[in-house]
DNA sequence: AATGAATGAGGGTTCATTCAT
DNA sequence: TATGAATGAACCCTCATTCAT
């Protein structure tokens, strides 16, 4: 490695481990698109590696095996999916707070629930433009994850109950509503409309899908009629 | 076959013919309940042909390969519910029509979208209970029926797309409804909640899986809250 | 199958099931032959397969594994190889009890463990002449049998070991030997003797390797010089 | 490598080279370990350079594969074990010569074979329990050394045929003996008792498996009847 | 129409060995 | 000299599908 380019990358890992996360980076973008396009079951190893343009025996030396890979995908887009989610819904607070402070000084007041879910889901569907591959093997149609021993919208049913849960605590939604069988509803109608859409986002507006979306919602349709 | 066999059961329908109805039944059978339980890929023709105690070769004189059989058990599930749907709706719509009868003459308000939905969504889950391999295949969360060719899910939405539109038309939806949005998530929410609840239906009493499904409706969520 | 056919095999089995057997007989032959010549290891189990003349696949229709074929052609082997030498030991008996028969009236004398040793050494020399690939597999120097889970020499020697505590509480040897080390020895011994031999039965006459077990046996040997 | 390094540690033996024999030994004494415990076919060249400490690739700067090392590690065993018994055979023959002395002076008589042999075999007992590894290397079960090209027990052997020979020419042993397969039944013989009491010494006491060995050894077994 | 043995392409995976750093 | 990532041949095994009986 030359000075120059040592200075320009002054925390660099060595060469070899650069030179093996590099191989790791060729498999995982190799795995994304096959796995979006092809699913688990339609692609192999061997196929991933040659598509990375390394030898079949290297995929071996970075994941376990397929699953493992599509797994290491699938959570770490869930992952980013959700970093980004709670990013737009802070901000979204944050905006909404500023405007509330004007109003009223309760902080408490200053948390929408809808604002909240509608930052969110539009969160999701830039994430969907952006990262289409991602997206198909998230929501995909064959929803492989499950293959893989977990559930990718388990996942994100835990994770819909939960804030289900804190509305129903905080009153905001119908006592009666079963929160387990809502977020999979949700998750199950979230999942199939942004896979649809994903797979030729010609077919409606974004702003369409998301007001779909949130028509449907219990907290946002709850609240929008009230 | 001799004479001589056919002599020997001499009923009207010729007995290689019983016999081969029969044979396919049996595999039919045995595959439904295989592929409920583990899925398209996770089951061998072989396998379906010795639990229905055939030979493997057999298999391929009823069906032409594996997807196939997965193809038609997964449509005549659909074809099965959609008339058990269609009756539903048939009688409650008549049942309704004799109430309405004595308020009023028009036998166009005898049809309720709401209680035809309701009707629709009972038979549903009265289905599920009955014919829980059928529906895990059906909306199984493997969903492999993609891997068929079709997608029941896509027939499904077309059918559902095709209500939303006759709403619409009647002006029973807000009119910035995108039914083909709307349809997938309907399908999407039905679809997971129903395989949720099928995989163990002590999660929740039926009643409430079909209000959590009823009211993120917009036909029925809608009116109700109308 | 054609009547005349039918009666001169009445026992035959039905025709695939001779096709079946067949198969498997040639891939016993063709594994025992490569068993023999390069061991367990070297050998692959399509390598088999193409030596018998059948496809790859069609190997793991009659074994679950390489190592299964190994383990049952070499406990074949060592049954087979018993039952000579058992039928070997009680002629030997049955010819001396005639002699013996002359002298004394005591059956019990009419057996001779020295006589009978050597009918049994003698039985297992021939064997080893007949089936030279099947010896080779149960006493080559790979003795990969151990591979495979059960070690064939461990049920040889357990063999040896019976006899051997038979002889000792008759009072027929030393009463400080120590049976299970003795076994150990024998079949040791016997084992390494008789691969060397097979390798090439001109390196010896057949009558010096069995003198040369039986002057080392501690049967043979003490009684012989008592 | 930079003159700098070379001066930080300036010994007679330059720093690179000490450091190569000790990368080497830790090779060989990793090597040692899992060959006995798992066979040559049961370890993997990275598994023992990933042992010693060193990377996969180092481990063919020292030796050209596998075999070679296995190899190199039997006999090295063995020479060390042959040395060990040479030393043990001329004490025991000194302490006989000393008792000799008295009565006579020939120093022929002065070598007693049934000593000597007794000699060679205690110290092999003793070998075996201090280097319990080693000696499964040699004798285990599997002797992968015949996997090598040469056979340990072929040396073995041949050694015991060579005093053998001198014995038989001394008039020590029966002339109708066969030296060869004699040699072949001694060396079975005794790597299996080895092999097996090593196991678990606790099998049998030492002093047993000596006379065990012994008592059916052509030489000592011979003179002790004699 | 049914049988079931056979086929053989192909998948996942391992590992001895090489080689750029 | 040591490193360790990469290679790729080879292996074991599965299974959808065919076909002689």
């Amino acid at each position: 490695m030359s000075v120059a380019e040592a200075e320009i990358s002054p925390s660099a890992e060595s060469a070899p481990a650069r030179s093996r996360a590099e191989t790791r980076r060729r498999l995982v973008a190799a795995a994304t698109e096959l796995f979006a396009s092809e699913g688990l079951h339609g692609v192999t190893s061997a196929r991933i590696a040659r598509q990375a343009g390394v030898a079949a025996g290297t995929f071996y030396l970075h994941f376990p095996d397929k699953k493992a890979l599509f797994r290491e995908i699938a959570f770490a887009a869930l992952a980013e999916l959700r970093a980004r989610q709670n990013r737009a819904a802070q901000e979204a607070a944050k905006a909404a707070g500023g405007r509330q402070a004007a109003k009223a000084a309760d902080p408490r007041q200053a948390h929408d629930p809808a604002e909240e879910l509608r930052a969110r889901t539009e969160e999701l569907l830039r994430f969907a433009e952006e990262r289409r591959s991602l997206v198909r093997v998230l929501f995909g149609r064959e929803q492989e994850a499950s293959y893989v021993g977990e559930d990718v919208l388990d996942a994100i049913v835990a994770g819909i109950e939960e804030r289900l849960r804190e509305r129903a605590a905080a009153g905001e939604l119908p006592a009666h509503i079963h929160p387990e069988a809502t977020a999979q509803a949700i998750a199950g109608m979230t999942a199939r409309v942004v896979a649809w859409w994903v797979e030729d986002p010609s077919r409606a507006p974004r702003e369409q899908v998301i007001e779909t979306i949130l028509r449907m919602h219990p907290i946002h349709g709850g609240r929008a009629r009230d």
